[in-house]
DNA sequence: ACTACTTTGACGCGGCGTAACCGTAT
DNA sequence: GATACGGTTACGCCGCGTCAAAGTAG
C-alpha cells in the first residue's frame, strides 16, 4: 500500500541535517547559522531535537547561496529579500484576498523592486565577466606561444650538446 | 620646457594613498591590508613617510579586486596568482634568458595553470547567471502581472463605491 | 600657523570553520 | 552497547571598517 488513503496528508519527505549540508553544499554549521541569522525558519525537530528540514527549506538554501556567491549579496540584504518573498507566500495563501488590496500591491511591488536589483547586478557581472574573458583568453594564447618558444629553444641547446 | 632632456627618466608620476583609494574604488584601509599581506609590494614613500604609489600599483590593485569580486576567490589565492605574474615579469626582464630555460618554462606554465582556472570559473559563472536571469525576468513578468491585476481590482472596488 | 591628508595601532564585525563535550538514533 | 550522527557553546580566522592619537604636506 504505497498509495495514500483518499484525503489523507501525503507524509511529506524530511531530511535530518547532514543530509541538508550534502545536497545543499554548506556545512551543518552554516545551516544553524542561518537558522539563528533568521534566514531559514526554524525547522521541525523530532524528539531527541533533532532538526527536520522540508524541501522547501532545502530550496531556500540554494536560493540564499545564489544570492551569496553568484550575486555577491550579504546575508542582511539576503534577508531583506527572502523576508519579503516569505510574506508574498503568505499573502497568496491567504483566503481573504479582499480587506488588504493596496496592502498586497505594495508587497508585489517591493518584491518586483527586488527582482530588478537582482537582474541589474546580474547583467553587470556578465558584461565585465565577458570582458575579462576576451582579455584572459588573449593573454593565454600569448603564454601558450612563449610556451612553445621556450620549449623549441631547449630542443635546439640539445641538439647543439649532442653535436 | 615639457620635452624631456635627451636620456633622462621621464619622471614617472606618483600618488598617494588618498588618490588611489577613489581611483580604485577600495578604501585607503584596505590598500595598506593588502600591503600588509604581500598583495601589493611596499610603495615608495616620501620624506615623511606618505606612500607613492605607481600606476602598475594601481593596476594591481583592480586586478586583485576583479579576481576577489567577479570570480570569488580568497586573497591567498589571489596572492599565489599575483606572485606567479611577478616573476614572469622579472623573468621576462632580466637579460640572461640562458642559464633558466627549463625554470622558465616552469614559470610560464604555472602562469598558464592560473589562467587557465581563472576561464573555467568565469565560464561556470557565466553559465549559471545566464540561468539565473532566465529564472528571474520570467518571475519578474509574473509579478507585474499580478500587480496590474491588482490594480484593475482596485478600480473596480473604486467603481463599486461610487455607484 | 592652518587645514587637509597620512601614519601606526587597536578594537569590532560579518560569515562562517573548528574543536570540545555531551546527548540521540539505530 | 558500540558507532554514527546531531545538539549547544565558545573561541578563531579572514577581510576589512572604524575610531584614536599623532605626524606630515603644502
Amino acid at each position: 500500500m504505497t498509495a495514500e488513503p483518499a484525503g489523507a496528508t501525503p507524509k511529506p519527505q524530511r531530511y535530518q541535517i547532514g543530509e541538508v549540508a550534502e545536497r545543499t553544499g554548506v556545512t551543518q554549521r552554516t545551516l544553524r547559522f542561518y537558522e539563528e541569522k533568521g534566514l531559514l525558519d526554524p525547522p521541525e525537530r523530532m524528539e531527541g531535537g533533532f532538526r527536520l528540514y522540508s524541501e522547501d527549506d532545502i530550496n531556500r538554501v540554494t536560493y540564499i547561496r545564489r544570492l551569496q556567491e553568484l550575486l555577491g549579496f550579504t546575508l542582511s540584504e539576503i534577508k531583506e529579500m527572502v523576508d519579503a518573498e516569505e510574506e508574498m507566500q503568505q499573502i497568496a495563501a491567504t483566503r481573504r484576498p479582499d480587506l488588504a488590496l493596496s496592502e498586497r500591491v505594495e508587497r508585489v511591488s517591493t518584491l518586483v523592486a527586488a527582482l530588478s536589483r537582482q537582474l541589474e547586478v546580474i547583467e553587470h557581472k556578465v558584461t565585465h565577466l565577458s570582458a575579462m574573458k576576451e582579455e584572459l583568453s588573449a593573454k593565454m594564447t600569448r603564454m601558450q606561444a612563449r610556451r612553445e618558444e621556450l620549449l623549441r629553444q631547449i630542443a635546439d641547446e640539445r641538439r647543439k650538446t649532442k653535436a
